[in-house]
DNA sequence: GAGTGGTCTAGACCACAAC
DNA sequence: TTGTGGTCTAGACCACTCG
């Protein structure tokens, strides 16, 4: 229904056919080539404005954004699926897997009882073959005992999880510049003490309980990260950092 | 309107009306109560949820999720807007203002004709007296002739703009690590080679035509970029970084 | 089975842009 | 003045969750 159009407006627009910067048919319009409410137009409509494909402003037709890439929700949580869209082949050598009690962060994080107990990995992530990332992940019991009885050679995890009835549906993301520690510094072949660009990332499933709490660190010059925002959108923020 | 109600149900799970992890009213009885259509209610939460405030499921009340800290359109865009939220006096110091031939990129990124002239500002902005990052800005003709204009001693040209009716209503984020070259290293007081933060930014009015591309980077250690996203919505991506 | 959010409809009025 | 998107309504049916 509305995905369909929304889908099929993205191919138009995507493929050039309204041109860049070029004006799109009304609502009425679609909604009479589509056959159906103009409501379920604009619900498609309120889809490409989020990607940052169209603008969306009262008296005039909606205008076609250049720039606009964006990602599948899978491919921006899962390193292998990014891997895959990119056509390079993803790794995941295991480094370390422990259990111990969380500390406060981590209950906070979370949102575990004083003095429960979590699974802790740290991974060294390749893209065919070459090091890029450093990734670790904390996991709650629930999630972490799946984890922990992985064979070692599990390249991704979190299609496994999925598997395990575990959703993955909501996800913060803070990025920030860190120096590499002796662990970094020993995966990555890279200085200690070097710049990584560190994306933190805590996830939740449908009912809003956390599922992972995850910090990667790439090496400088392999990834950048996107986002579109606008007036009416506006999820992007700016953070001091004061603390950690 | 459907902002009120917005606005209402933010203020009531931001002060834990509902509590963390705490659900919701069905929106049957929350249009009831604001004496407004479900259709408008479901508008409201549509904001809350791409805020990352609430959780939404077909079946089940709505969930409140923990860690939801959105700031507005021009605290992201505006570096002194973002400064006086935090409490901080911003600060801008000009360094150079040019006006010549763009480049291919840079007709690309504004859409000018090959050929047509740009405005290339360079400041060091500053918190409080501290310096914090450098600012390069490329503003097309129809802009810059009005940031050339400005006396050396304003801080928030975004500011100076929207009065004279540049309207800045879409952006495109791109944020990695870049290492400081020599003019970074004069204004930020740190070595040339070192890392810095690099948010690059591609700004549009409400027609869709670009009014200005910016590059910002930022001393490791004074800012951290977060984005909330979800299934539903999803405006970050990862992208490899081979070129430029 | 009862309750919930997801989707769709058909119609209405308004604010705004552009001619 | 005309056409556009923004907002709101009232009602409907469905898919799903949960007890």
């Amino acid at each position: 229904m509305y995905r369909k159009v929304a889908a099929d407006l993205r191919e138009a627009i995507t493929t050039g056919a309204y041109g860049e910067a070029g004006r799109l048919p009304a609502e009425g319009a679609l909604a009479e080539k589509y056959g159906v409410s103009r409501g379920t137009v604009r619900q498609a409509l309120a889809v490409l404005r989020s990607d940052g494909l169209v603008t969306s402003r009262r008296g005039t037709r909606r205008v076609v954004l250049g720039g606009a890439r964006v990602q599948s929700f899978s491919e921006l949580l899962s390193f292998t699926h990014w891997a895959y869209s990119m056509g390079e082949e993803p790794g995941g050598i295991l480094d370390s897997l422990v259990r111990r009690p969380a500390d406060a962060a981590e209950c906070e994080q979370l949102r575990l009882e004083p003095g429960a107990e979590v699974y802790v990995t740290v991974r060294l992530r390749t893209l065919s073959g070459t090091p890029v990332m450093v990734e670790r992940t904390i996991y709650p019991p629930r999630v972490g005992e799946i984890v922990a009885e992985l064979p070692t050679d599990v390249v991704s995890h979190t299609e496994v999880l999925r598997e395990h009835g575990i959703l993955f549906t909501d996800a913060d993301h803070t990025i920030d510049v860190v120096t590499a520690n002796a662990v970094d510094a020993r995966l990555l072949g890279c200085r200690r003490g070097g710049p990584l660009l560190r994306e933190r990332r805590r996830t939740t499933d449908p009912t809003g309980t956390p599922v992972e709490w995850s910090q990667d660190r790439y090496l400088p010059g392999t990834v950048a990260f996107s986002v579109h925002n606008s007036l009416a959108t506006s999820a992007l923020s700016r953070h001091a950092r004061d603390g950690d």
